[in-house]
RNA sequence: GCGGAAGUAGCUCAGUUGGUAGAGCAUCAGCCUUCCAAGCUGAGGGUCGCGAGUUCGAACCUCGUCUUCCGCUCCA
């Protein structure tokens, strides 16, 4: 049932324009996608959205647009390349992820102190005759845990060294390695996961510098930190927002829009005072949350998720997950950074990235509330809780995406109602009056009742039909998208109710 | 990554034991039309996902490959 429905949002999308599969004429490329002529407006009218949500709301809070590129040492600071270079494995019971050759060098440390324990009893026994060396050499016990660390660490750096991941996990099982959670042998293959794309920088092969595509907006902004707080003389607490491209080599990319490989996220980081962070991180959660709601998409596909463990730089942290056909998942991610990311900066760079404090005179750096929502999440969040199947009377069905109308694509079509009798020029008229205000169509193909459906596959809010009683009484008739019920309105006051009606501003304010 | 299913026109699909592709809708042109899709006439559009093999001959059989969907897995 939910198949069915988010199969037909699928074609519908690719059918009205709004999502093409990329290189779709050589196959196509798994995970990746093009947004179409009106998939860009309504992604264009969603970032808008979101900016001005921040940005012209907040007057500490300001934009920026970093670069995809970024200097290697920026992924080794933010600690994506350990974690991501890594041979990993998984418990299939605990569903925990470990390092290969972590699990491996603690075993190793097991029998080290196996050894340790068999010399405190030597010692015990010999007392002041004790002979370490003598002992090591000699001792039955000692001699086959030597022995058997000698042999792990052979295949371990052997395996390593030739990247042989079969070889590190047919080791975990013969070391009888079991993970510290479950308890269990049961352990998945081993993988070499570098989710970071990577490219050259520098033309000739010799002296190129492998950089990679950026997996995270943030970086951008935290190695930006004091170039904005001291050019726009911010004073803390105060917020970076970005939208822009990121890129992970995901193993599995899958659910149409969901996870793609190539994506956009908008971001925005807070910078607040040490000991503050709970406060605006509270702040954040529930003012994020005030934004997905006046999109009157529903309050009930909304929810938080609480993270149940944390990740390396995070000391708080929560989703807000939405209710897509397939099921509640994430859509934007709300986390207490910490001063994680600018230490770390600090101390890969060497340069200080600190906050000087003219209240209390005091230089520290700030801690971060960071608020982070996949944009192509928030696309598919739209376009599936605006698709609508309508029965009407007469047992015919209507397809209308019902978006809340500042965000749809094209916001209003003109039509004249016959193709004759001057109607086609007045309707022109009345297009250029409102063309430059608003994404507008014209039609003059088919029956008027044919151009409406079209109109609302597309969910465009509004149309105006110009028919005979135009040219007497200078009147169009507005048809609204939902209720397909007709006002007549003076051509002199449309763009006045237009704006009204299509305006985002009465929702926008209610988010301060 | 593993298992299952699918891929023929823009969309939904048909295609008889292998004999060089069809329908409806959509699109375009023209006609007709007083407001909620499918009136009339005509036209364009497909090397049947791609590649190889078997065959006199492949949309159909075999293998490979790509993509999509479903389940498991994964998602710092």
């Amino acid at each position: 049932m939910q198949e069915a429905l988010f199969k037909n949002i699928i074609a519908h999308a690719k059918e009205y324009g709004f999502i093409f599969q990329s290189s779709e004429i050589y196959d196509g490329l798994s995970a990746v996608y093009d947004y179409g002529q009106n998939g860009v407006e309504l992604k264009e009218n969603i970032k808008k959205y979101w900016w001005d949500s921040l940005v012209r709301l907040h007057d500490n809070i300001v934009g920026l647009d970093s670069a995809i590129f970024m200097h290697p040492k920026t992924w080794e600071a933010s600690g994506h390349v350990a974690a991501f270079n890594d041979p990993l494995i998984d418990n299939r019971d605990s569903k925990k992820r470990y390092r290969a050759d972590v699990l491996l060098e603690e075993y190793i440390a097991r029998l080290e102190s196996r050894i340790e324990k068999e010399v405190a009893k030597g010692k015990k026994r010999f007392g002041d005759n004790f002979d370490q060396d003598q002992f090591l050499a000699t001792n039955p016990n000692v001699l086959r845990e030597q022995a058997k660390i000698d042999k792990v660490n052979e295949r371990m750096f052997k395996a390593l060294g030739e990247d042989n991941l079969e070889e590190l996990r047919q080791l975990i099982l013969d070391c009888d390695i079991v993970c510290p959670v479950s308890g269990t042998r049961n352990w998945t293959e081993v993988r070499q996961f570098n989710l970071m794309f990577s490219t050259q920088m520098g033309s000739t092969h010799e002296g190129a510098l492998q950089i990679f595509l950026r997996p995270e907006t943030a970086q951008g902004m935290f190695v930006n930190f004091l170039n904005v707080q001291k050019s726009g003389r911010m004073k803390v607490p105060f917020g970076i927002a970005q939208i822009g491209k990121a890129f992970r080599n995901e193993i599995v990319a899958r659910q149409f829009i969901f996870r793609m490989r190539e994506f956009e996220q908008m971001e925005m980081q807070y910078f607040v005072k040490p000991g503050e962070e709970m406060k605006w991180y509270e702040y954040w959660k529930e003012l994020r949350m005030c934004w997905h709601r006046s999109l009157g998409l529903g309050d009930e596909k909304f929810r938080f998720k609480d993270h149940e463990k944390l990740a390396h730089y995070a000391n708080a942290a929560c989703d807000i997950e939405f209710l897509f056909p397939f099921g509640f998942r994430e859509l934007e991610g709300i986390h207490s950074r910490t001063d994680y990311d600018l230490a770390r900066h600090e101390e890969y760079s060497g340069r200080k990235l600190r906050y000087f404090d003219p209240e209390t005179n005091e230089r520290y750096i700030p801690y971060v509330v960071e608020t982070s929502i996949g944009l192509d999440r928030m696309f598919l969040a739209v376009l599936s809780a605006s698709y609508t199947q309508e029965k009407l009377e007469g047992g015919e069905t209507r397809i209308v995406m019902k978006f809340p109308p500042w965000l749809a694509p094209v916001k209003l079509a003109v039509f004249p109602l016959v193709n004759k009798d001057g109607l086609p020029q007045i309707a022109q008229e009345v297009l250029s009056k409102v063309r430059l205000d608003h994404y507008c169509l014209y039609d003059e193909k088919d029956s008027i009742g044919r151009r409406y459906r079209r109109m609302d596959a597309i969910g465009t809010p509004f149309c105006i039909t110009i028919d005979h009683q135009t040219k007497e009484d200078q009147t169009v008739t507005l048809r609204d998208r939902d209720t397909m019920l007709q006002e007549r309105v003076s051509i002199e006051e449309l763009p006045k109710i237009l704006d009204n009606k299509l305006n985002s501003k009465q929702w926008l304010q209610k988010l301060t």
